[in-house]
DNA sequence: CAAAAACGATAGTATTACTATTAATTATAA
DNA sequence: TTATAATTAATAGTAATACTATCGTTTTTG
Protein backbone atom coordinates (compact mmCIF):
# COMPACT_ATOMS: atom_id res chain seq x y z
CA UNK A 1 0.00 0.00 0.00
CA UNK A 2 2.85 2.35 0.84
CA UNK A 3 4.34 2.20 -2.64
CA UNK A 4 1.01 2.77 -4.33
CA UNK A 5 0.05 5.61 -2.04
CA UNK A 6 3.25 7.49 -2.70
CA UNK A 7 2.34 7.56 -6.40
CA UNK A 8 -1.13 8.89 -5.76
CA UNK A 9 -1.61 12.61 -5.88
CA UNK A 10 -4.44 13.86 -3.76
CA UNK A 11 -6.35 16.62 -5.53
CA UNK A 12 -7.72 19.40 -3.36
CA UNK A 13 -10.24 22.11 -4.30
CA UNK A 14 -8.21 25.02 -5.68
CA UNK A 15 -10.33 27.59 -3.89
CA UNK A 16 -8.83 26.40 -0.60
CA UNK A 17 -5.38 27.81 -1.29
CA UNK A 18 -3.78 30.84 -2.90
CA UNK A 19 -0.74 28.89 -4.07
CA UNK A 20 -0.69 25.11 -4.08
CA UNK A 21 1.50 24.05 -1.13
CA UNK A 22 2.46 20.83 -2.90
CA UNK A 23 4.47 22.80 -5.49
CA UNK A 24 7.30 24.00 -3.26
CA UNK A 25 9.40 23.00 -0.28
CA UNK A 26 8.07 25.90 1.76
CA UNK A 27 4.50 24.81 0.96
CA UNK A 28 5.25 21.28 2.16
CA UNK A 29 6.88 22.62 5.31
CA UNK A 30 3.73 24.66 5.97
CA UNK A 31 1.53 21.57 5.65
CA UNK A 32 3.81 19.30 7.65
CA UNK A 33 4.32 21.73 10.51
CA UNK A 34 0.80 23.13 10.64
CA UNK A 35 -0.37 19.58 11.40
CA UNK A 36 2.18 19.22 14.18
CA UNK A 37 1.54 22.69 15.63
CA UNK A 38 -2.27 22.44 15.58
CA UNK A 39 -1.95 19.10 17.35
CA UNK A 40 0.34 20.62 19.96
CA UNK A 41 -1.41 23.86 20.82
CA UNK A 42 -4.93 23.43 19.42
CA UNK A 43 -6.56 25.22 16.51
CA UNK A 44 -7.72 28.25 18.54
CA UNK A 45 -4.18 29.04 19.70
CA UNK A 46 -2.63 28.30 16.32
CA UNK A 47 -1.54 31.39 14.33
CA UNK A 48 0.41 31.90 11.12
CA UNK A 49 2.92 33.92 13.11
CA UNK A 50 3.69 30.98 15.42
CA UNK A 51 3.87 28.64 12.44
CA UNK A 52 6.27 31.03 10.71
CA UNK A 53 8.53 31.13 13.74
CA UNK A 54 8.50 27.35 13.90
CA UNK A 55 9.55 26.83 10.30
CA UNK A 56 11.92 29.81 10.20
CA UNK A 57 9.76 31.65 7.72
CA UNK A 58 7.85 34.86 7.77
CA UNK A 59 4.14 35.13 8.53
CA UNK A 60 3.58 36.92 5.22
CA UNK A 61 5.07 34.00 3.30
CA UNK A 62 2.42 31.70 4.73
CA UNK A 63 -0.32 34.09 3.64
CA UNK A 64 0.86 33.55 0.10
CA UNK A 65 -0.27 29.94 0.40
CA UNK A 66 -3.40 30.25 2.55
CA UNK A 67 -5.80 33.14 2.98
CA UNK A 68 -6.41 32.29 6.63
CA UNK A 69 -6.12 29.46 9.11
CA UNK A 70 -9.70 28.31 8.55
CA UNK A 71 -9.00 27.52 4.90
CA UNK A 72 -5.82 25.74 5.95
CA UNK A 73 -7.86 23.52 8.28
CA UNK A 74 -10.39 22.81 5.52
CA UNK A 75 -7.45 21.99 3.23
CA UNK A 76 -5.99 19.54 5.76
CA UNK A 77 -9.43 17.98 6.27
CA UNK A 78 -9.96 17.60 2.53
CA UNK A 79 -6.57 15.96 2.23
CA UNK A 80 -7.52 13.58 5.05
CA UNK A 81 -10.88 12.61 3.56
CA UNK A 82 -9.31 12.18 0.17
CA UNK A 83 -6.69 9.88 1.66
CA UNK A 84 -9.49 8.06 3.51
CA UNK A 85 -11.42 7.66 0.27
CA UNK A 86 -8.40 6.11 -1.36
CA UNK A 87 -8.00 3.63 1.51
CA UNK A 88 -11.71 2.89 1.33
CA UNK A 89 -11.77 2.19 -2.40
CA UNK A 90 -8.55 0.24 -2.26
CA UNK A 91 -9.71 -2.00 0.59
CA UNK A 92 -13.21 -2.73 -0.66
CA UNK A 93 -12.54 -2.91 -4.36
CA UNK A 94 -12.56 -6.64 -4.93
CA UNK A 95 -14.93 -7.70 -2.16
CA UNK A 96 -18.08 -9.12 -3.66
CA UNK A 97 -20.12 -9.91 -0.57
CA UNK A 98 -22.03 -6.67 0.17
CA UNK A 99 -22.11 -7.05 3.96
CA UNK A 100 -18.46 -8.00 4.13
CA UNK A 101 -17.64 -4.99 1.96
CA UNK A 102 -19.66 -2.65 4.16
CA UNK A 103 -18.06 -3.94 7.35
CA UNK A 104 -14.60 -3.34 5.94
CA UNK A 105 -15.66 0.17 4.93
CA UNK A 106 -16.93 0.92 8.43
CA UNK A 107 -13.71 -0.43 9.87
CA UNK A 108 -11.65 1.82 7.58
CA UNK A 109 -13.47 5.05 8.44
CA UNK A 110 -13.88 4.45 12.16
CA UNK A 111 -10.52 2.99 13.17
CA UNK A 112 -7.82 4.97 14.85
CA UNK A 113 -4.87 5.64 12.57
CA UNK A 114 -2.01 4.27 14.62
CA UNK A 115 0.97 4.34 12.34
CA UNK A 116 2.61 6.61 9.88
CA UNK A 117 2.11 4.36 6.90
CA UNK A 118 3.31 6.56 4.09
CA UNK A 119 6.48 8.39 3.34
CA UNK A 120 5.01 11.79 2.56
CA UNK A 121 5.52 14.94 4.62
CA UNK A 122 2.10 14.34 6.11
CA UNK A 123 1.83 12.32 9.31
CA UNK A 124 -1.56 10.66 8.95
CA UNK A 125 -1.78 9.51 12.56
CA UNK A 126 -1.41 13.07 13.81
CA UNK A 127 -3.73 14.34 11.11
CA UNK A 128 -6.24 11.77 12.39
CA UNK A 129 -5.89 13.31 15.86
CA UNK A 130 -6.59 16.73 14.39
CA UNK A 131 -9.69 15.46 12.59
CA UNK A 132 -10.97 14.01 15.89
CA UNK A 133 -10.27 17.23 17.75
CA UNK A 134 -10.95 19.92 15.15
CA UNK A 135 -12.86 18.72 12.06
CA UNK A 136 -16.24 19.78 13.40
CA UNK A 137 -15.03 23.40 13.29
CA UNK A 138 -14.69 23.32 9.52
CA UNK A 139 -18.47 22.90 9.25
CA UNK A 140 -19.76 24.95 12.18
CA UNK A 141 -19.25 28.43 10.80
CA UNK A 142 -21.54 31.19 9.59
CA UNK A 143 -20.22 30.63 6.05
CA UNK A 144 -20.96 26.92 5.82
CA UNK A 145 -23.57 27.31 3.06
CA UNK A 146 -21.35 29.45 0.87
CA UNK A 147 -18.36 27.18 1.43
CA UNK A 148 -20.47 24.14 0.71
CA UNK A 149 -21.56 25.75 -2.56
CA UNK A 150 -17.90 26.29 -3.40
CA UNK A 151 -17.26 22.58 -2.90
CA UNK A 152 -15.17 22.74 0.28
CA UNK A 153 -16.85 19.61 1.67
CA UNK A 154 -17.23 17.73 -1.57
CA UNK A 155 -14.79 14.92 -0.79
CA UNK A 156 -16.24 14.38 2.69
CA UNK A 157 -19.74 14.05 1.24
CA UNK A 158 -18.49 11.74 -1.50
CA UNK A 159 -16.93 9.37 1.05
CA UNK A 160 -20.26 9.27 2.87
CA UNK A 161 -22.20 8.62 -0.31
CA UNK A 162 -19.89 5.78 -1.30
CA UNK A 163 -20.74 4.03 1.95
CA UNK A 164 -24.42 4.88 1.48
CA UNK A 165 -24.27 2.88 -1.77
CA UNK A 166 -22.83 -0.04 0.13
CA UNK A 167 -25.65 0.16 2.66
CA UNK A 168 -28.18 0.06 -0.18
CA UNK A 169 -26.52 -3.05 -1.54
CA UNK A 170 -26.77 -4.78 1.80
CA UNK A 171 -30.36 -3.77 2.46
CA UNK A 172 -32.25 -1.72 -0.15
CA UNK A 173 -35.23 -1.51 2.21
CA UNK A 174 -33.43 0.40 4.93
CA UNK A 175 -34.93 3.91 4.79
CA UNK A 176 -32.27 6.05 6.48
CA UNK A 177 -29.01 5.11 4.76
CA UNK A 178 -27.70 8.64 4.42
CA UNK A 179 -28.45 9.63 7.99
CA UNK A 180 -27.00 6.36 9.21
CA UNK A 181 -23.71 6.80 7.41
CA UNK A 182 -23.34 10.51 8.17
CA UNK A 183 -24.03 9.80 11.82
CA UNK A 184 -21.44 7.00 11.84
CA UNK A 185 -18.83 9.22 10.21
CA UNK A 186 -19.43 12.03 12.68
CA UNK A 187 -20.05 9.61 15.55
CA UNK A 188 -16.82 7.69 15.09
CA UNK A 189 -14.63 10.75 15.58
CA UNK A 190 -16.90 11.74 18.45
CA UNK A 191 -16.43 8.38 20.18
CA UNK A 192 -12.66 8.74 19.79
CA UNK A 193 -12.97 12.19 21.32
CA UNK A 194 -14.99 10.84 24.26
CA UNK A 195 -12.43 8.06 24.80
CA UNK A 196 -9.79 10.76 25.13
CA UNK A 197 -11.73 13.25 27.23
CA UNK A 198 -15.16 12.21 28.54
CA UNK A 199 -14.76 8.55 29.35
CA UNK A 200 -17.94 8.26 31.44
CA UNK A 201 -20.26 8.58 28.44
CA UNK A 202 -18.72 6.01 26.13
CA UNK A 203 -18.11 2.28 26.22
CA UNK A 204 -15.08 2.65 24.01
CA UNK A 205 -11.69 2.07 25.62
CA UNK A 206 -8.52 0.05 25.09
CA UNK A 207 -10.55 -3.15 24.63
CA UNK A 208 -13.64 -1.90 22.85
CA UNK A 209 -13.15 0.31 19.80
CA UNK A 210 -15.57 2.65 18.02
CA UNK A 211 -15.26 0.19 15.14
CA UNK A 212 -16.63 -2.60 17.34
CA UNK A 213 -19.56 -0.46 18.37
CA UNK A 214 -20.43 0.65 14.85
CA UNK A 215 -19.85 -2.73 13.22
CA UNK A 216 -22.27 -4.29 15.69
CA UNK A 217 -24.71 -1.42 15.15
CA UNK A 218 -24.77 -1.57 11.38
CA UNK A 219 -24.98 -5.36 11.13
CA UNK A 220 -27.86 -5.46 13.59
CA UNK A 221 -29.66 -2.61 11.90
CA UNK A 222 -29.43 -3.95 8.36
CA UNK A 223 -30.30 -7.55 9.20
CA UNK A 224 -33.23 -8.51 7.02
CA UNK A 225 -36.08 -10.49 8.47
CA UNK B 1 -35.21 10.45 44.37
CA UNK B 2 -34.36 12.31 41.23
CA UNK B 3 -31.64 14.86 41.71
CA UNK B 4 -33.62 17.26 39.59
CA UNK B 5 -36.62 17.36 41.92
CA UNK B 6 -34.52 19.03 44.58
CA UNK B 7 -33.64 21.81 42.15
CA UNK B 8 -36.42 24.33 42.10
CA UNK B 9 -34.85 26.48 39.46
CA UNK B 10 -32.16 25.59 36.96
CA UNK B 11 -28.85 25.48 38.82
CA UNK B 12 -25.67 26.14 36.89
CA UNK B 13 -22.09 25.41 37.97
CA UNK B 14 -20.89 28.52 39.79
CA UNK B 15 -17.47 28.37 38.18
CA UNK B 16 -19.09 29.34 34.90
CA UNK B 17 -19.87 32.90 35.95
CA UNK B 18 -18.31 35.68 38.01
CA UNK B 19 -21.69 37.00 39.12
CA UNK B 20 -24.87 35.00 38.70
CA UNK B 21 -26.77 36.59 35.79
CA UNK B 22 -30.08 35.41 37.25
CA UNK B 23 -29.72 37.84 40.16
CA UNK B 24 -30.15 41.11 38.24
CA UNK B 25 -31.97 42.68 35.33
CA UNK B 26 -28.70 43.37 33.54
CA UNK B 27 -27.71 39.74 34.01
CA UNK B 28 -30.96 38.57 32.46
CA UNK B 29 -30.56 41.02 29.58
CA UNK B 30 -27.08 39.58 28.97
CA UNK B 31 -28.47 36.06 28.78
CA UNK B 32 -31.49 36.95 26.69
CA UNK B 33 -29.58 39.03 24.16
CA UNK B 34 -26.47 36.87 23.98
CA UNK B 35 -28.72 34.06 22.74
CA UNK B 36 -30.26 36.31 20.11
CA UNK B 37 -26.94 37.81 19.03
CA UNK B 38 -25.05 34.51 18.82
CA UNK B 39 -27.88 33.17 16.70
CA UNK B 40 -27.73 36.22 14.43
CA UNK B 41 -24.00 36.60 13.82
CA UNK B 42 -22.52 33.28 14.95
CA UNK B 43 -20.30 32.57 17.95
CA UNK B 44 -17.04 33.49 16.17
CA UNK B 45 -18.27 37.00 15.34
CA UNK B 46 -19.95 37.49 18.71
CA UNK B 47 -18.09 39.85 21.09
CA UNK B 48 -18.93 41.37 24.46
CA UNK B 49 -18.54 44.80 22.88
CA UNK B 50 -21.25 44.12 20.32
CA UNK B 51 -23.47 42.63 23.01
CA UNK B 52 -22.92 45.73 25.16
CA UNK B 53 -23.91 48.02 22.32
CA UNK B 54 -27.03 45.96 21.74
CA UNK B 55 -28.24 46.12 25.32
CA UNK B 56 -27.07 49.69 25.92
CA UNK B 57 -24.48 48.61 28.45
CA UNK B 58 -20.76 48.76 28.69
CA UNK B 59 -18.45 45.94 27.69
CA UNK B 60 -16.84 46.06 31.14
CA UNK B 61 -20.21 45.46 32.80
CA UNK B 62 -20.59 42.19 30.92
CA UNK B 63 -17.13 41.11 32.08
CA UNK B 64 -18.47 41.43 35.62
CA UNK B 65 -20.79 38.51 34.83
CA UNK B 66 -18.69 36.32 32.54
CA UNK B 67 -14.93 35.95 32.27
CA UNK B 68 -15.10 35.38 28.51
CA UNK B 69 -17.46 34.35 25.77
CA UNK B 70 -16.48 30.70 25.97
CA UNK B 71 -17.75 30.43 29.53
CA UNK B 72 -20.92 32.23 28.51
CA UNK B 73 -21.49 29.60 25.81
CA UNK B 74 -20.87 26.80 28.31
CA UNK B 75 -23.30 28.54 30.67
CA UNK B 76 -26.00 28.72 27.98
CA UNK B 77 -25.37 25.08 27.08
CA UNK B 78 -25.62 24.00 30.70
CA UNK B 79 -28.88 25.89 31.03
CA UNK B 80 -30.15 24.15 27.91
CA UNK B 81 -29.22 20.65 29.07
CA UNK B 82 -30.65 21.33 32.49
CA UNK B 83 -33.90 22.44 30.89
CA UNK B 84 -33.76 19.35 28.69
CA UNK B 85 -33.27 17.15 31.74
CA UNK B 86 -36.30 18.68 33.35
CA UNK B 87 -38.42 17.97 30.26
CA UNK B 88 -37.00 14.46 30.14
CA UNK B 89 -37.79 13.61 33.75
CA UNK B 90 -41.18 15.27 33.58
CA UNK B 91 -42.23 13.42 30.43
CA UNK B 92 -40.99 9.96 31.37
CA UNK B 93 -41.71 10.02 35.09
CA UNK B 94 -44.84 7.91 35.23
CA UNK B 95 -44.26 5.69 32.19
CA UNK B 96 -43.83 2.10 33.34
CA UNK B 97 -43.15 0.34 30.05
CA UNK B 98 -39.38 0.57 29.55
CA UNK B 99 -39.41 0.73 25.75
CA UNK B 100 -42.20 3.28 25.71
CA UNK B 101 -40.26 5.34 28.24
CA UNK B 102 -37.07 5.17 26.19
CA UNK B 103 -38.83 6.16 22.98
CA UNK B 104 -40.32 9.21 24.69
CA UNK B 105 -36.87 10.11 26.01
CA UNK B 106 -35.33 9.85 22.54
CA UNK B 107 -38.14 11.96 21.15
CA UNK B 108 -37.54 14.63 23.80
CA UNK B 109 -33.80 14.95 23.22
CA UNK B 110 -33.84 14.71 19.42
CA UNK B 111 -36.85 16.84 18.46
CA UNK B 112 -36.55 20.36 17.18
CA UNK B 113 -37.76 22.92 19.71
CA UNK B 114 -40.36 24.77 17.69
CA UNK B 115 -42.11 27.02 20.14
CA UNK B 116 -41.27 29.32 22.94
CA UNK B 117 -43.00 27.29 25.57
CA UNK B 118 -42.00 29.14 28.71
CA UNK B 119 -42.27 32.72 29.86
CA UNK B 120 -38.68 33.27 30.95
CA UNK B 121 -36.24 35.68 29.34
CA UNK B 122 -34.76 32.66 27.54
CA UNK B 123 -36.10 31.71 24.13
CA UNK B 124 -35.66 27.96 24.08
CA UNK B 125 -36.27 27.57 20.36
CA UNK B 126 -33.41 29.96 19.55
CA UNK B 127 -31.26 28.40 22.24
CA UNK B 128 -31.92 25.07 20.52
CA UNK B 129 -30.65 26.60 17.26
CA UNK B 130 -27.49 27.70 19.07
CA UNK B 131 -26.96 24.22 20.51
CA UNK B 132 -27.25 22.75 17.00
CA UNK B 133 -24.84 25.29 15.56
CA UNK B 134 -22.37 25.89 18.42
CA UNK B 135 -22.52 23.28 21.21
CA UNK B 136 -19.70 21.19 19.81
CA UNK B 137 -17.36 24.16 20.39
CA UNK B 138 -17.84 23.96 24.16
CA UNK B 139 -16.14 20.54 24.12
CA UNK B 140 -13.55 20.90 21.37
CA UNK B 141 -11.01 23.06 23.16
CA UNK B 142 -7.52 22.49 24.53
CA UNK B 143 -8.93 22.91 28.06
CA UNK B 144 -11.62 20.23 27.83
CA UNK B 145 -10.03 17.97 30.46
CA UNK B 146 -9.60 20.73 32.99
CA UNK B 147 -13.10 22.05 32.38
CA UNK B 148 -14.52 18.56 32.62
CA UNK B 149 -12.78 18.16 35.98
CA UNK B 150 -14.38 21.40 37.10
CA UNK B 151 -17.79 20.00 36.21
CA UNK B 152 -18.62 22.18 33.22
CA UNK B 153 -20.21 19.25 31.38
CA UNK B 154 -21.78 17.54 34.36
CA UNK B 155 -25.40 18.15 33.40
CA UNK B 156 -24.84 17.05 29.81
CA UNK B 157 -23.29 13.80 31.00
CA UNK B 158 -26.09 13.28 33.52
CA UNK B 159 -28.74 13.58 30.82
CA UNK B 160 -26.89 10.96 28.79
CA UNK B 161 -26.57 8.63 31.75
CA UNK B 162 -30.27 8.91 32.54
CA UNK B 163 -31.05 7.62 29.08
CA UNK B 164 -28.35 4.95 29.41
CA UNK B 165 -30.29 3.64 32.42
CA UNK B 166 -33.43 3.47 30.30
CA UNK B 167 -31.54 1.51 27.64
CA UNK B 168 -30.42 -0.96 30.30
CA UNK B 169 -34.02 -1.41 31.40
CA UNK B 170 -35.12 -2.18 27.86
CA UNK B 171 -32.27 -4.56 27.11
CA UNK B 172 -29.68 -5.33 29.81
CA UNK B 173 -27.71 -7.43 27.29
CA UNK B 174 -26.94 -4.58 24.93
CA UNK B 175 -23.21 -3.96 25.37
CA UNK B 176 -22.78 -0.38 24.09
CA UNK B 177 -25.45 1.62 25.93
CA UNK B 178 -23.23 4.59 26.72
CA UNK B 179 -21.78 4.89 23.25
CA UNK B 180 -25.23 4.47 21.76
CA UNK B 181 -26.78 7.26 23.80
CA UNK B 182 -23.84 9.66 23.50
CA UNK B 183 -23.83 9.11 19.76
CA UNK B 184 -27.57 9.75 19.57
CA UNK B 185 -27.27 12.95 21.60
CA UNK B 186 -24.47 14.24 19.41
CA UNK B 187 -25.95 12.75 16.27
CA UNK B 188 -29.34 14.35 16.72
CA UNK B 189 -27.98 17.89 16.71
CA UNK B 190 -25.73 16.85 13.82
CA UNK B 191 -28.68 15.63 11.76
CA UNK B 192 -30.47 18.92 12.42
CA UNK B 193 -27.32 20.70 11.28
CA UNK B 194 -27.17 18.62 8.10
CA UNK B 195 -30.86 19.32 7.40
CA UNK B 196 -30.03 23.01 7.53
CA UNK B 197 -26.77 22.98 5.62
CA UNK B 198 -25.66 19.70 3.99
CA UNK B 199 -28.89 18.16 2.79
CA UNK B 200 -27.25 15.60 0.50
CA UNK B 201 -25.89 13.49 3.35
CA UNK B 202 -29.02 13.13 5.45
CA UNK B 203 -32.47 11.60 4.98
CA UNK B 204 -33.96 14.10 7.39
CA UNK B 205 -36.19 16.80 5.93
CA UNK B 206 -39.66 18.30 6.43
CA UNK B 207 -41.24 14.83 6.40
CA UNK B 208 -38.61 12.70 8.12
CA UNK B 209 -37.22 13.96 11.42
CA UNK B 210 -34.05 12.99 13.30
CA UNK B 211 -36.45 11.60 15.90
CA UNK B 212 -37.90 9.21 13.32
CA UNK B 213 -34.43 8.03 12.36
CA UNK B 214 -33.25 7.53 15.93
CA UNK B 215 -36.49 5.99 17.19
CA UNK B 216 -36.31 3.43 14.42
CA UNK B 217 -32.62 2.87 15.12
CA UNK B 218 -32.94 2.30 18.84
CA UNK B 219 -36.00 0.04 18.66
CA UNK B 220 -34.37 -2.13 16.01
CA UNK B 221 -31.09 -2.28 17.91
CA UNK B 222 -32.56 -3.21 21.29
CA UNK B 223 -35.04 -5.76 19.98
CA UNK B 224 -34.38 -8.97 21.87
CA UNK B 225 -34.42 -12.27 20.10
C1' DC C 1 -29.93 57.77 55.31
C1' DA C 2 -25.41 55.81 55.12
C1' DA C 3 -22.70 52.16 53.25
C1' DA C 4 -22.16 48.87 49.90
C1' DA C 5 -22.79 47.17 45.52
C1' DA C 6 -23.46 47.76 40.78
C1' DC C 7 -22.85 50.18 36.69
C1' DG C 8 -21.00 53.25 32.91
C1' DA C 9 -17.30 55.62 30.89
C1' DT C 10 -12.79 56.01 29.67
C1' DA C 11 -8.23 54.55 28.89
C1' DG C 12 -4.84 51.34 28.02
C1' DT C 13 -2.28 46.74 26.68
C1' DA C 14 -1.09 42.64 24.14
C1' DT C 15 -2.40 39.82 20.56
C1' DT C 16 -4.58 38.58 16.30
C1' DA C 17 -5.45 38.77 11.59
C1' DC C 18 -4.45 40.59 8.28
C1' DT C 19 -2.32 44.14 3.92
C1' DA C 20 1.33 46.61 1.60
C1' DT C 21 5.89 47.54 0.26
C1' DT C 22 10.51 46.61 -0.73
C1' DA C 23 14.74 44.22 -0.95
C1' DA C 24 17.12 39.90 -1.29
C1' DT C 25 17.30 35.32 -2.94
C1' DT C 26 16.33 31.56 -6.00
C1' DA C 27 14.63 29.32 -10.11
C1' DT C 28 14.10 29.24 -15.24
C1' DA C 29 14.46 30.10 -20.03
C1' DA C 30 16.93 32.27 -23.97
C1' DT D 1 25.62 32.12 -18.59
C1' DT D 2 22.97 35.79 -17.87
C1' DA D 3 18.70 38.29 -17.70
C1' DT D 4 14.40 38.12 -15.79
C1' DA D 5 10.77 36.28 -13.46
C1' DA D 6 9.13 34.29 -9.35
C1' DT D 7 9.55 33.59 -4.63
C1' DT D 8 10.62 34.69 -0.08
C1' DA D 9 12.04 37.52 4.06
C1' DA D 10 11.75 41.62 6.53
C1' DT D 11 9.50 45.49 8.04
C1' DA D 12 5.78 48.43 8.91
C1' DG D 13 1.23 49.42 9.63
C1' DT D 14 -4.07 48.94 10.53
C1' DA D 15 -8.32 47.53 12.63
C1' DA D 16 -10.35 44.49 15.67
C1' DT D 17 -10.36 41.48 19.65
C1' DA D 18 -9.95 40.27 24.32
C1' DC D 19 -9.21 41.71 27.87
C1' DT D 20 -7.68 44.86 32.72
C1' DA D 21 -7.75 48.93 35.61
C1' DT D 22 -9.53 53.04 37.46
C1' DC D 23 -12.94 56.17 38.85
C1' DG D 24 -17.09 58.68 39.33
C1' DT D 25 -22.08 58.01 39.42
C1' DT D 26 -26.18 55.62 40.29
C1' DT D 27 -28.84 52.19 42.58
C1' DT D 28 -29.80 49.04 46.11
C1' DT D 29 -30.23 47.56 50.83
C1' DG D 30 -29.72 47.12 55.69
Amino acid sequence: MDAILSNISIAINEKLFVKNPETSTLGKKIIENSILLIDEIGFENFTFKKLGERIGSNESSIYRYFENKHKLLVYLSSWYWSWMEYRLVFSTNNITNPLEKLIIAIQIVTEKIEDDITTTHIDESILNKIIIQEFTKTLHTKDVDEENREGFFFIYKRVINRIVQMVHEVNPEYPFAKSLVSSIMEGATHQHFLMNHLKTITNCNAEVSPSDFYTHLITTLLKQK
